[in-house]
Formats: C-alpha cells, sequence, structure tokens
DNA sequence: AAATTAATCTAATCTTGATTCAATTATAGA
DNA sequence: TCTATAATTGAATCAAGATTAGATTAATTT
C-alpha cells in the first residue's frame, strides 16, 4: 500500500467537510472556529490561512451544499419524463444527499437565519455573496414549484397551491437531515422512496 | 381609561413571551439575555431574579410552547371521531398555533438541537429537567403516530411506514414556522387546511 | 541548495455576552 | 408610616471565542 502521510497539509476542501459536519452537529453559532480546524488536526488560526473568517467559511459550505443538490436537480427537470417521474426522482436524490452529505443539510435547515442575521453586516462584497446565496436558494425552490406547476397543467397532479405545496415538501425533507442516523432502521434509498410515495400519492386525483 | 403605567413590574410570562420571539427570531445560541431583556424594558440582569439563567429560561420557553400543543392536541386524540377526522383536526390546530405562538415553533424546530448539545452539563437537576422535555416532545410526537396507525388498522388510511409518515408531516409542519409571515398572501388557517388536504389525500388508498 | 511561497503554530488582543454583587426603588402588609 | 419582600439596576467579573501578529516549518521552484 502507497503510504499516506497522517499529518498532511490541509486543503480547502478538507475544511469544508469538518466544517460542514460541525455546523450541522451544532449549528452556526455554537460552531467555534477551534471545533473546525479540531476536526482536520489544525489551531483555529490556520483556518484563516484559507478563509477570510468564519461567515466566509461558513458561507462557503453552505454554497457548495447547495450547489450539490441543484446540480443533481436540474439534469432530472431537463430530462424529458413525464413530471410524476420527475418529481419522484427529484425528491429521491434531494433526500440522498440530504443523508449523505452534512454540508447539504446544513445549507437547507438551520443556518439560513444566521446568515439573514448577519445580513448588512460586512463589506460590500460579502452582502452581495450572502444575496446570491440566497437568489440560489430561491432557485433551488423554484425547481420544485415548476414540476409540480407543469405538473398541474398537464393534469397529472391535481390542483394544488404550488408555493404551498413545494413548502410542505421542502419542510419533511430538510427535516430529514435533523433526524436521520446512518445506523438507523432505514436508508435515505428507502426513507426517499417513502416521501416520495407520500407525496405523489397526494397529489393524484 | 383606566390609567396603566408604561412601567410596570414584568412576570415570568411576559419574559416567556418575549424570549419565545426573540428565540424563534435569532435560535438560542444567538439570543442573548439583553435581547430578551430589552424586549419588556428590563436589563439582562434582571432577567436573573426571574429565572435562574439563560438555559433554564429558554427550557421554560420550549416547555411552555410543547405544552401548549399537546394540551390542545389531546382532546382531539379522546374524541370519538374517525382517525381521518382527527388528523385532519390535529394538523389543524399544530399549524395554527405554530403560526399564532412563536414559542411552539421555537420548541419543535430548531432549539431542540442546542438542548441536546447543553446535555450532560448542569445539575443533576437540570439534566433531569431536560430529559423530561424530550420525553414529552417524544410524547408529541406519538400522539400522531398514534392517530395515522390507528387509521392503517382500521383501514382507513392505506398502509404506510408510520414512523416516516410522522416525521415527514412533522418535517412538514416545522418548516411552517420557519417561512409564515403574518402578513402573507395566506393566513394560519388556510394553510392548515391546505396541508391537511395533502397528507390526507397521501393516506388515501 | 538558496529563494519564495504556502501552511502552521503560539501567544496576544479584543469583544461580547453570561453571571454576580451590592445598592436602590417599589410594593404589600401590619 | 414602618418593614419585609420583590424587582430592578449599574458596575464589576469571567470566560469563551474570533481574529491578528510574528515567528517557524514545509514544500516548490529555480
Amino acid at each position: 500500500m502507497a503510504r499516506k502521510p497522517a499529518d498532511q497539509s490541509v486543503n480547502q476542501q478538507d475544511i469544508l467537510i469538518a466544517a460542514a459536519d460541525v455546523l450541522q452537529r451544532n449549528g452556526y453559532e455554537a460552531t467555534t472556529m477551534k471545533d473546525i480546524a479540531a476536526e482536520v488536526n489544525l489551531t483555529a488560526a490556520s483556518l484563516y490561512h484559507h478563509f477570510k473568517n468564519k461567515d466566509a467559511l461558513l458561507l462557503a459550505v453552505l454554497e457548495a451544499g447547495l450547489e450539490l443538490v441543484i446540480s443533481r436537480l436540474e439534469p432530472i427537470m431537463r430530462s424529458d419524463k413525464s413530471c410524476d417521474q420527475q418529481l419522484r426522482e427529484m425528491i429521491g436524490v434531494h433526500i440522498i444527499s440530504l443523508t449523505e452529505n452534512t454540508a447539504v443539510g446544513a445549507a437547507m435547515v438551520f443556518e439560513i437565519r444566521s446568515l439573514m442575521a448577519s445580513n448588512g453586516s460586512g463589506s460590500a462584497a460579502e452582502v452581495t455573496r450572502r444575496k446570491k446565496f440566497f437568489a440560489r436558494r430561491d432557485y433551488f425552490e423554484n425547481l420544485y414549484r415548476q414540476v409540480i406547476q407543469k405538473g398541474v397543467e398537464q393534469r397529472i397532479f391535481r390542483a394544488v397551491d404550488v408555493p404551498i405545496f413545494a413548502k410542505t415538501l421542502l419542510g419533511a425533507h430538510n427535516w430529514v437531515s435533523v433526524w436521520y442516523k446512518p445506523d438507523g432502521r432505514l436508508n435515505g434509498q428507502q426513507i426517499a422512496t417513502m416521501m416520495a410515495d407520500t407525496f405523489l400519492q397526494a397529489l393524484k386525483f
């Protein structure tokens, strides 16, 4: 086996992953630079070599998590499958992403609020970046609204209030990242299937 | 009009309500004693006359919120209505509680995690109190499981994985407290109706 | 291998927020 | 009114955690 020194210099990716874990576990405010540093065997001070500050680091985590899901949702949207099939697959990859990648959960559920709280503060560039994150967050939610809307128009789904239905769906998903435990009774795939069944059923005439 | 001095001594209730607001707005860690005190025109120091410390105060908020929903759910459970009717009503009072009382949202969604993080620390009495809160939280979730289970057994609902369905339902509900705005397009009652429709539909054969 | 740049570290600084204390003011009852 | 208790406060204490500064070590380049 090729040698793989245990203590090597760490890159941003490593830090992001570590930060995502701590973030999802403890939440924005309760996450300390020291905690994150410890996960990658560094001191808090060292993190500042890689990221401007705590806000920038954590926002990077949220961005990565959000982009990951979006990148998995878009191909499904672009496919020519039927709306119900598209929605089923979207729910699938979303839940799987949530259960496999802590950054996704962090991005979706909790830290939004901390981000909004810290809004306004910081440099113009930072404010812009946060705005952009929120815009992406909206775009993400819109992907769901679009499929649902399309399905309703095509009479594949019953008439529902699209924004509310989307929120309902997202809330259910987000919550998975809170209660899901890798060693639980069901794995991500199984949970995804059940939740997809639930919402597809809810959309039937 | 009877005189009503603006500056009167404040009671625990006032503080709990103020704290619930700040808590839901900013989250456990980001909520400062000063913030809470400001809402009731007191200084941070004064709060210690009413509550042992920050943890005790915030836990009291969570307890109050949780007990409020439970107290509204239990009568419905005890009624002899059909399962689907019971579930519909439960969803109704739950959502309404969430939109009308910030403490409820706080209790359900966010602060649980902060509470778990602080677990183990504190006096034996504090640990016991936190455990009790979690037990009540489980009891609450069980109310939903019970109705769903009963409905499945009575063939009123299709066969679903009860724990997962309950989590799905609760996630959707909890999320309402995050996005609901009193001045939004729909009021709590309307949202409740739509969400009840969604989940009842999802349980149909 | 000298020079340069990247990655880390330790120690110091600064700020914020919880908590405590002693003193003050308000209220209720005798 | 006098007194005991309840509320409240400003000032002081303490600790945690983010950030910075300067020095050191590792890795790369030439």
